[in-house]
DNA sequence: GAATGGATTGTCT
DNA sequence: GACAATCCATTCA
């Protein structure tokens, strides 16, 4: 379950990987909406995106964490690092976390979103209430208040909790 | 062809 | 609270 998202819209966006135009490496951006855009940042980080439609600009919607459900298992075996205990709610916290607790690789790129071994569906419920604030991790256009999460979720990111 | 910086995280002090 | 790890697209010469 999504807990927590970005959202980046278009060229304009300075954050956006659109913003500088359609390069080789955004352009699922440039595709239609209900793609995957995975991308390795940091040389280490797998983050995924999904592609959406904002009035005809290249928009995405970045997955920043999510509350594990099923396979729990496979993901405490994909994270495991040290011989350290890993809190459940640990497990996809953060969006370099989680691609790696789903194995989400470069190779899950432009995967369509809608079908398919990686998928995104509307359950059409909320565990608890949305908030939405400045955009976290970004130098540019930190100033949109474009991120959204489910308040004092356990699996939020963030260094404090947020409300 | 070479340099630069980033939508992060874990470890160390 | 600070910093290293590490790769690829873009930018500059």
């Amino acid at each position: 379950m999504i807990v927590e998202a970005e959202a980046y819209i278009g060229e304009d966006d300075p954050a956006c990987h659109a913003a500088p135009g359609p390069t080789a490496r955004n352009a699922p951006l440039y595709g239609p909406p209900g793609i995957a855009y995975v991308y390795l940042n940091y040389g280490m980080h797998y983050l995924v995106n999904a592609v959406t439609e904002a009035e005809g600009s290249p928009a995405a919607v970045l997955v920043r964490a999510l509350q594990p459900i099923d396979g729990i298992d496979l993901m405490m075996k994909r994270r495991k690092v040290g011989g350290r205990p890993l809190q459940e709610a640990d497990l996809c916290r953060g969006p370099g976390n989680l691609t790696k607790a789903l194995g989400i690789t470069i190779k899950e790129n432009h995967l369509d979103l809608t079908a398919g071994p990686l998928s995104i569906e509307d359950r059409g419920t909320t565990h608890g209430r949305v908030s939405w604030g400045p955009r976290v991790g970004i130098r540019k256009g930190a100033d949109r208040p474009w991120r959204c999460w489910i308040a004092g979720h356990a699996s939020v990111s963030g260094p404090r909790a947020r409300v």
